[in-house]
DNA sequence: AATTGTGAATTGATTCACAGCT
DNA sequence: AGCTGTGAATCAATTCACAATT
C-alpha cells in the first residue's frame, strides 16, 4: 500500500504551476481511461493537455519517475499515482459560505463529487430551504461549529466582497486550510492557508484587451 | 481627446499577467475613488492589490508613466487611463453559451454590467424561459447569426465538456474573438482567438494539494 | 527505434537599487 | 524628503538537447 508515501514529499520548490497541471494532466487521463486506452506517450498526453511534451515530463518528475523509456507512461498506473499526490484518495468535505446567485448554482454544479470532494454543508446569513437540494443550508452562526466538528479544512467562498474578509477571518479561525475564493477581493490570510481566486470580472476584463 | 492613443501601443510583449493585474489595479482604484481619496502611492495601491510596490510600478510603465514623482498617482487619472487600455470605455456586448445551472447563475449574477460588459443574449439548446431575468434565451441555431449581426466579439462558454469544441468552432467562425471558458476541456481555437479558462474542479484539485 | 528523464540553456517575470523629478 | 521610473540583477519556469533505458 502506498498510503503517506508523498506525504514525505517536499511540498515546497514544486512549482504552483506544475500542480495545477497535474489536475488538468488527471483529466486527460480519465479520459483515456475511459476509452481503454492503456498506454500514452508524454507526446499524446502533452497535447490533449493543451502544453509541451517536455513540460508535461518535468513536472512528473517532480514526483518521480513514472515512465518506460521507449514506450510511455501506463495511464491507470499515472492516473492513480496523481491522485495520491493530489489527496484525491479520500472523499475531502468542503464548505460552502454565502448561498447568493453564484454559491446556489455551484451547490447544483455537481462536478466537484466526482473529483472527489464533497460539499457538507452549506452557510448563509440568511439561510433560505433551496428545493431540490441535498446539502443542508446553515446559519452563519453555526460554521465555526460544523468546522470543528467535521475537521472541515477546504471552503468555497461566494459571500460579497463587503464581508468576504470577516467571513475568512471566522473560518480560519475554525481551522480552514484552503480557500476557493469568488469574491472580488485580495484576502489576507495568515502564511498556512492557501488562497485560490476565481475573479469573473477580473477574467472577462483581461479577454477584453485582446480583442481589438 | 485620447481616443485610440492606447491601440498604437504593442501589444506583444507586455507580461500577460501584468494585463490581468491591471484589472486588479482598476478594482482598487475604483475602492479609492468612493472613499473621495485623489492621490494614492505605489505602496498604498500595491498593499491593497496584493502585490510589491515594483510591481505595480513597473506593470505601468509598459503603457506609459503615469505618477508624479514625490507625490504617488492621481486615482481619477489612472483610473481613466486603466480603463482605456483595456478598453473599459464603451459598454462591451457579451453571449452566454449554454444555459445550465453554472450558466443561468452567471445571467443573474449580474456584477459584469458594472465592469462594463453587457450580456446581451444568452443561447441553448433548449431555452427555457427564465423567471425573473431580463436577458433574451435564444435557440443555439440563432446564434451565429447574433454573433454577426450584433458584431459580438466576447463570449462565455458554460456548456457541458461533451460539446464544448464544437460550440467553439461555430463561435469562433461567427467572429467570436475572445472566450471566458467554464467547461472542463482545452479548447483548440486559431491564433487570433483568445481563451481563459476557469476549471472550478481543478481550483479545487490544487488547494487540495496543499492542505496536510 | 522509440520515448523517457534530466542537466544545461534559454526565456520570462520579479525584485533590487538607485537615478531623476517634484 | 518622498516617491516614481527603470536598467541591471536575480529568481523562476520553460524548453532544448541528448544520454539512458526498454
Amino acid at each position: 500500500m502506498l498510503t503517506g508515501e508523498f506525504s514525505q514529499m517536499p511540498r515546497i520548490d514544486i512549482p504552483r504551476k506544475s500542480i495545477y497541471r497535474l489536475s488538468i494532466y488527471q483529466r486527460c487521463l480519465s479520459k483515456l481511461k475511459e476509452n481503454d486506452v492503456d498506454t500514452v506517450s508524454s507526446e499524446a498526453l502533452a497535447k490533449a493537455a493543451g502544453v509541451k511534451p517536455t513540460q508535461l515530463r518535468k513536472d512528473l518528475t517532480y514526483f518521480g519517475q513514472f515512465g518506460t523509456r521507449g514506450l510511455g507512461y501506463n495511464v491507470e498506473a499515472l492516473s492513480s499515482t496523481i491522485a495520491q499526490v493530489l489527496g484525491q484518495n479520500h472523499l475531502q468535505p468542503v464548505i460552502l459560505v454565502g448561498v447568493g446567485n453564484l454559491g446556489s448554482a455551484l451547490l447544483r454544479y455537481g462536478g466537484f463529487r466526482k473529483e472527489g470532494f464533497e460539499v457538507a454543508a452549506a452557510f448563509d446569513l440568511s439561510p433560505r430551504p433551496q428545493i431540490g437540494l441535498s446539502t443542508p443550508i446553515l446559519p452563519m452562526q453555526d460554521m465555526a461549529g460544523f468546522i470543528e466538528a467535521n475537521q472541515v479544512k477546504m471552503a468555497i467562498l461566494t459571500v460579497p466582497a463587503s464581508s468576504a474578509q470577516a467571513v475568512t477571518n471566522q473560518m480560519v479561525a475554525a481551522g480552514i486550510q484552503a480557500i476557493l475564493n469568488f469574491s472580488p477581493t485580495i484576502l489576507d490570510v495568515p502564511e498556512h492557508v492557501v488562497v485560490n481566486s476565481v475573479d469573473l470580472a477580473v477574467e472577462l476584463e483581461n479577454l477584453s484587451y485582446f480583442i481589438r
